[in-house]
DNA sequence: TGATTATTTCAATATTAGTTGAAATAATGA
DNA sequence: TCATTATTTCAACTAATATTGAAATAATCA
């Protein structure tokens, strides 16, 4: 992940209802959920939905997939993970103890990056 | 967190200084870095910086302490942890092998969170 | 095929966020 | 105290995002 796709990222989930749609599909998981059941559970327009739901594609943070007439929008697993991996790298120079953060399939996110390559 | 803290913490990071600002305290820990420090790394004008720090000051991700002729930033870590949980709770219903997410302080943040106040 | 439902596109408008330079405030040291 | 360095404030300007309604496209079913 570089700079400019952490941004993108970042700026998708920055809006009320995009972050509302992504948290519904956080929970929701890989089954997804189709845009229109979106829309009642969040509660605007389609024009609306269609738009903040391209944002969150565009960013990796969803995938799109038609089911006949309606779209199934899930969570992009991977991506979310990424951004996670982007915002806690390197923190506090390995310190764990000092941040207090998860680690992540085992490795330690908080370990420098270096020490984790080695590994 | 609430969903409007969760949005101002996400707008803040959803730029490319303010990005690199926070990565940058990030590594640096709690020590932090003095401003002029900062704008150095970034290459920003003063104004600039000022604003884009207000910004992560304002969302809970940094701190601001007076020494003397200088202001040092410095990394919120609670802030920082309190999105990153917002964001992955309850994900995939608790089934943690579906997103392959972290765990918090030895508490999955992939288990549903009735079951983690249970716990 | 024609009616119906689901989703997307487009274009106009409205809203919010970011940048700049000049001037103000804060602290230090000669 | 005066000169210097560090940071912040202010106001004008510029640029990027979000919202809206009407119309188009996609798929199903009678």
């Amino acid at each position: 992940m570089n700079e400019t796709q952490a941004v993108t990222a970042l700026s998708a989930l920055a809006h009320r209802h995009r972050l509302q749609i992504f948290r519904l599909l956080v929970v929701a998981g890989p089954t997804g959920v189709p845009a229109g059941e979106i829309a009642e559970a969040i509660g605007i327009n389609p024009t609306a939905l269609t738009f903040h739901l391209k944002e969150l594609a565009n960013a990796d943070l969803a995938t799109a997939t038609r089911e006949g007439r309606y779209v199934r929008y899930a969570l992009h697993v991977d991506g979310m993970r990424r951004v996670i991996r982007y915002l806690t790298e390197d923190c506090c120079q390995g310190r764990k103890e000092l941040c207090g953060l998860p680690t992540m399939r085992g490795r330690e996110t908080c370990k420098p990056r270096a020490a984790r390559e080695r590994a």
